[in-house]
DNA sequence: TAAACATGAAACCCTTTGGTATCACGTGAG
DNA sequence: CTCACGTGATACCAAAGGGTTTCATGTTTA
């Protein structure tokens, strides 16, 4: 459960990633996240649906405009898996260890 | 340059997530993986070369089998863009310290 | 109220992707 | 040498993805 799928696949595209840097520094309306990209503001509409679905962005109306804010606390099960692989370190490391102290004797 | 879109393009898929877990432990052939899913070996075989390609596994042949391994380091351009949003969280802490104090005169 | 504006949503198109089945090829074991 | 085995590669298919166009809806503003 708490499946990742969404957030990693928010990630697969370099759009969405870009979305992402841009929101890092002021929250956006639709339009003037589409104004940095040489695609439509309906294509760029569905970059924020995943980006949302993702959990990666909320979504607030402001009048007749949407304002989309970076929600950063939202890669942590990214980090989390991420870090199943810092203990493949440790391991391989001690095993490292276990192969130098075998070779010693 | 270093583009991550490969890196990226390989996690986003649920089953390659699942065979660099697998990955962890030892070292397998492509028939080894294949008998931990549910599909066909040339499927399996696809995601390998996604993985590959994203630098994620190296494989080696030895005999007729290829030895497929997990290369944790290629995991750093993912924790480096991932950092980007570090120092997010930097600047907001920031805000916040300039608005109290603000709030405080 | 009427018109301009920001967005939502659906239909459609082409490409990519995850999967299958099939056949060819190098390797190992009788 | 033969034949089974592990893999590579290709053609093919259905579904998903990224994009466009078009139209409908709610909100300002003149």
């Amino acid at each position: 459960m708490n499946e990742p799928q969404p957030l990693f696949r928010a990630l697969a595209d370099p759009t969405r990633r870009d979305i992402l840097l841009m929101l890092r520094t002021e929250d956006m309306t639709i339009a003037q996240v589409a104004e940095n990209f040489d695609m439509t503001r309906a294509a760029v509409k569905k970059h924020l649906t995943v980006l949302s679905d993702g959990g990666l962005i909320t979504v607030r109306a402001e009048g007749r405009e949407k304002i989309n804010t970076l929600n950063p606390s939202a890669f942590a099960p990214i980090k989390d898996w991420l870090s199943y692989f810092d203990a493949f370190w440790d391991d391989r490391l001690g095993d490292l260890k276990s192969a130098i102290e075998k070779d010693v004797q």
